[in-house]
DNA sequence: ACCGTGTATGTTTTT
DNA sequence: CATACACGGT
């Protein structure tokens, strides 16, 4: 490997640079002593224990500038790893703007996922795979465990694969391989786990294929099985850096120790109390355990906030001390005081989001000396996603306007998936699965029975799909329309490669690892007679799939065929098709920033890194928020999780923090009433501030409050053991279940100023086509034909030219 | 082969 | 309530 030597080579020449430093360093300007220190302390192996909102991807990046600039590592010898690309992307954007020029590459600046593939690809022959291995994504994954559940004749019912692929995700976290499998977990998915575990793992090497836990399992298999190659990188990662240490997995970490174990460089920033995806296989233990990992480790806290208000810091500290086993941490901040963070309670869930509407409205104008706040600048953060509907409901009928962080992802809808599929199977035509996709989309005729038939041929000539649909139609195996419809599309995937850049692909020994964006493999083709632009738009016409769309009279076809556009021309930013496949596989990127001023709607757990002015934190009832199933499942460990959750919550917000609960809601269908969140005990008193919500007869529960009072009871009796409350609660028992939907008398105005006539068509972005039953000045009351009868606000809705009816 | 109706079953999510 | 899947009819 004489890229290596290479590498190696340029060691000397770094340590001779250093030499000259005193270089002026103007990124360390205006940090604080722990920011500082958590900068310049550049060797052995450093914890930043960086709590919310205390400049820590600041401090992050100045040590990578410093590292750089004093000579002590060259951008290449700097292995930085995030969890997403975003947190990647502002990362690297941030050294080029503090280094003041933009940095050639820091090709090891990327995702734990990116920087893998880029790995695996190196070494993809260590575990059976060729260097072009396709990456599956998690809809892939489940389709393929699926047929293997199928074959091994399990009852789907009580097994279901989705259950499978959770177990085998839990033990690809664990970096376990089907023989490291603990025999603990044999009796797993009805003792067939581990075998059909074995059994996908073969298949996904048939494939040539890899999911994303693959990525870090095979890397890590690689590392502990060749020694030469660890060692390699062990040298090269001079300096290593970690973001967000507390949400590692069991796998990452092992890579990451394998790694550091060469200069012991690492420095690792995090928190344990923002630690929110256990769920999905995150140890905090490793973050509380670095001291001990790593011998002799320097720890640095970085305490001091400059995101909030001391209330609302203090609340979100009063919370998170219910916690046990933290490494504890006491923010603080020179902010001055501000508003307390604000508690309110509503009758029901509609309630509470009618509520949030107004005063959203109320704080964009400006109230109580408040500054007027854009509605960028504020953020509703709910616990499960189902909670954001009564919102965008809301925010729908009232015209306010809102954007959904987190919704489904650009790359995860049907038509994009599609598509993709057809570029999957005409740039790489081993990709079964992407064969097996499209061979019926549009349909063409080609049922269960065909497809199997395409299958079987192929498995007994031990070729791919495409290859065994081929012999099949030459023998003559099919008859009829679908044989015909199964030439053309052979044909067009066979014209369609051909038009590709070529169809071989050569790996090149590469041994420049600073420009190396992508990746060691490169292709030696002659050139294209199209551009890649063109031949996607060519597969997407040529195969009928465009036209499945336009002839598609659904709601969401032309949404669908929007997005295709889209998909298109985001193809013009690479270089070719397999770029943009590799890219899309591992990125999930959701920007699709509309026009004009929005309040923005998100999981907490998609709130994690963001800020906001103003912050909504509703649904804090006991069962919703802190999550009944969390507690079920994992216990105290859940709780805690929960109350982290609660504690990332609060400081996301900078000035205004408001907290609410609904003694009722709606929950699959049926009115449940709940008790107030027991993170609301948790709130220290004197930095709350409850509010009255309207239309509660005689002021209602807490109104009367004294504020500054007394005794801890006193905190709860404000708010759920409140006369009040007690009275919502019986009267939520007397009405059962039975709560009367808001009555719908609207008067019907046929003069009011709107540009839509009754019984007028029109189409709506979220709800399809509809036909108006009602008018009320530019509210409408419109039926829909899937989502039933809205009220919708007339902007948001476009007429159509289709006969009214 | 495809479309319609019926029933079961409902976190959090990145790559 | 609403969606996702399985099943049975055409």
């Amino acid at each position: 490997m004489s890229s290596f030597d290479e590498m190696d080579a340029f060691e000397g020449a770094s340590l001779s640079s250093r030499a000259m430093a005193a270089r002026p360093q103007p990124y360390l300007d205006g940090l604080n002593p722990a920011q500082r220190e958590a900068v310049e302390k550049l060797e052995g192996p450093v914890l930043m224990l960086a709590g919310a909102g205390t400049g820590k991807t600041r401090a992050l990046t100045a040590r990578i500038v410093h590292l750089l600039n004093t000579g002590t590592a060259r951008p290449n010898e700097i292995l930085a790893v995030t969890f997403t690309n975003k947190a990647a992307r502002e990362m690297k954007n941030r050294v080029g703007q503090m280094l003041g020029q933009q940095v050639e590459g820091m090709p090891w600046l990327g995702t734990f996922h990116a920087i893998c593939v880029k790995l695996l690809r190196r070494h993809a022959e260590l575990v059976g795979l060729k260097s072009n291995f396709t990456i599956l994504d998690t809809d892939d994954q489940l389709r393929l465990l699926k047929q293997l559940v199928a074959a091994e004749n399990i009852d789907d019912k009580r097994w279901p694969a989705r259950m499978l692929s959770g177990i085998i995700d839990g033990w690809k976290n664990r970096a376990l391989t089907p023989e490291k499998v603990p025999a603990a977990d044999a009796g797993l998915y009805n003792h067939r786990g581990t075998e059909i575990y074995d059994h996908y793992q073969q298949r996904l090497k048939e494939l040539n294929a890899v999911d994303f836990g693959d990525l870090l399992l095979h890397m890590v298999t690689i590392f502990q099985t060749h020694a030469d190659v660890l060692e390699q990188y062990q040298r090269w990662f001079r300096y290593i850096l970690v973001d967000e240490y507390q949400d590692t997995n069991v796998a990452q970490y092992l890579w990451l120790r394998l790694l550091a174990q060469g200069h012991k460089n690492v420095c690792c920033v995090g928190d344990d109390d923002q630690s929110i995806y256990g769920w999905r296989g995150a140890e905090v233990g490793n973050i509380l355990r670095f001291e001990t990992d790593f011998p002799g480790a320097h720890v640095v806290r970085l305490e001091q906030n400059y995101r909030s208000t001391p209330h609302i810091l203090a609340a979100a500290s009063g919370v998170i001390a219910g916690n046990e086993g933290r490494l504890g941490k006491t923010l603080w901040t020179e902010a001055t005081e501000g508003e307390k963070v604000r508690l309110i309670g509503h009758w029901d869930g509609e309630e509470e989001a009618r509520w949030i509407g107004d005063e959203i409205e109320a704080m964009q104008r400006g109230t109580r000396g408040m500054d007027p706040m854009s509605l960028d600048d504020m953020a509703i953060l709910v616990r499960a996603s189902h909670q954001m509907r009564a919102f965008e409901d809301r925010f729908l009928t009232i015209g306010l306007p809102y954007r959904v962080i987190g919704g489904p992802r650009f790359y995860e809808r049907m038509e994009i998936r599609d598509a993709m599929a057809y570029f999957r199977v005409v740039t790489s035509p081993d990709d079964d699965l992407a064969f097996e996709r499209i061979v019926n989309t549009p349909k063409r005729g080609l049922g269960d029975k065909a497809q199997q038939k395409i299958q079987v041929t192929a498995r007994q000539n031990g070729v791919n799909l495409v290859e065994g649909a081929r012999i099949l139609l030459a023998d003559g195996g099919l008859s009829g329309k679908g044989a015909a419809q199964l030439r053309l599309l052979i044909d067009g995937i066979d014209r369609w490669n051909s038009q590709l850049r070529g169809p071989r692909i050569e790996v090149v020994q590469d041994d420049d690892l600073i420009d190396d964006e992508q990746g060691p493999v490169r292709m030696a083709y002659a050139p294209p007679e199209i551009s890649h632009v063109e031949l996607a738009q060519v597969i997407l016409d040529e195969s009928g799939y465009t036209g499945h769309w336009q002839n598609d009279k659904t709601p969401e076809a032309p949404g669908r065929l929007e997005n295709l556009k889209e998909l298109v021309k985001a193809l013009e930013q690479f270089e070719n098709l397999q770029g943009f496949l590799e890219h899309v596989s591992l990125i999930m990127d959701n920007e699709q920033e509309g026009e004009g001023e929005k309040v923005s709607i998100m999981t907490l757990h998609a709130a994690k890194g963001l800020e906001f002015p103003g912050v909504f934190l509703p649904g804090w009832e006991d069962g919703l928020f802190p999550s009944q199933r969390s507690m079920d499942e994992s216990g105290i460990k859940g709780l805690e999780e929960e109350r982290r959750l609660a504690y990332v919550g609060i400081t996301r917000a900078e000035q205004v923090c408001t907290i609410s609960f609904a003694g009722n809601r709606m929950i699959f269908g049926q009115w449940q009433s709940a008790m107030p969140s027991r993170f609301i005990d948790e709130l220290p008193e004197e930095h709350v501030e409850v509010l009255t919500p309207p239309g509660l007869y005689g002021g209602g529960y807490g109104a009367a409050m004294p504020k500054s009072n007394l005794h801890e009871a006193a905190a709860e009796a404000n708010v759920y053991n409140s006369p009040g409350w007690r009275r919502l609660q019986a009267r939520a028992g007397e009405r059962g279940m039975s709560q009367p939907k808001e009555t719908r008398n609207m008067t019907i105005d046929l003069n009011a100023v709107s540009s839509f006539v009754m019984g007028e068509r029109v189409f709506h972005q979220k709800f399809g086509y509809g036909s108006i039953i009602g008018i009320e000045g530019d509210k409408l009351e419109v039926d829909f034909e899937k989502a039933g009868i809205k009220n919708v606000v007339s902007r948001f809705l476009t007429g159509c030219d289709d006969v009214p009816f």
